[in-house]
DNA sequence: GTAGCTGCAAAACGTTTGCATGTGA
DNA sequence: TCACATGCAAACGTTTTGCAGCTAC
């Protein structure tokens, strides 16, 4: 259908991304389906600035993506993380894939691992009457091939 | 002795922090001492800002608290952690009392807990071919009190 | 003596905000 | 229609940097 933007590809995945927006609560715009479609596609983490380049030229404002962004981590449509310094990266918060990071500290490539064994400490948190529980792990390393130089 | 500067009160504390600084192959400077006795001390975790009001009025320029902070991250002195949005908290490193952060959602407030099971994920990391291996673990909630309110 | 640290001021950076306009429900 | 989202530009707060002078070693 023509009224869809090129990078969302099917009726199906306009679908979702309309089911998604909405069960949240949140109007359904353009800059705000370019923005869950390309998380979703492409699942980062990618920063704000990433996000940006990878959208159509002139597809929305750096503003817009921020207070997008913002929105959906409130309604924990995405995860925010701070990988590098100073600057935070977003990804798709798909609950059947949750998933940690570990960065390269030279060349800061971004791998990803599922070993999430943190449970313990959750319920010891439960314990102590905290609510509505998230958590943050990042590793940080030298990968192999930074090694060897 | 006279050359201690008030916030470092004994002599045995003097040479503590110039032992660790010289281990680091750091040279020892005023604003270096000081940052890191009150780290030492009073164990934060503190943004640059906390540290800039701790120190005596005049001690020491915010750059140079930055400055120093980034040296200390480098060689391990002191950790780094990201819980509120777009600024770093920093807390000295000490080998003893590994913990993590729990940050109330609404308050702010910071508990930490020295429950720490990672070490299975950071031996599947080592298998990988990841050296020098860092983590970073902070869990998020809303604490007792604020939800009364 | 010299490498490296400091203070100061200015800049850079990611991010947020005010306001007029435009759009979704 | 009307609350709400957007674009633009300007502001914000944290952090970094250039440079001249100073300090540790």
């Amino acid at each position: 259908m023509s009224t869809l933007p090129t990078s969302i590809k099917t009726e199906e995945e306009n679908a979702k991304i309309v089911g998604l927006l909405k069960e949240k609560g949140l109007s359904v715009t353009l800059p705000r389906k370019l923005i869950l479609a390309l998380l979703i596609k492409e699942h980062g983490p990618f920063s704000a600035e990433d996000i940006f380049k990878k959208l159509p030229k002139n597809a929305c404002d750096q503003a817009t993506i921020y207070r997008c962004l913002n929105q959906f981590i409130e309604t924990q449509l995405v995860t925010s993380a701070y990988l590098e310094k100073d600057m935070a990266h977003f990804e798709f918060n798909d609950p059947h894939h949750h998933h940690h990071h570990i960065i390269c500290k030279i060349c800061k490539k971004i791998d990803s691992f599922h070993d999430c064994i943190l449970d313990k400490i959750e319920s010891t948190l439960v314990k102590k009457g905290y609510k509505d529980i998230q958590h943050r792990l990042e590793f940080f390393g030298v990968c192999g091939s930074c090694q060897k130089s």
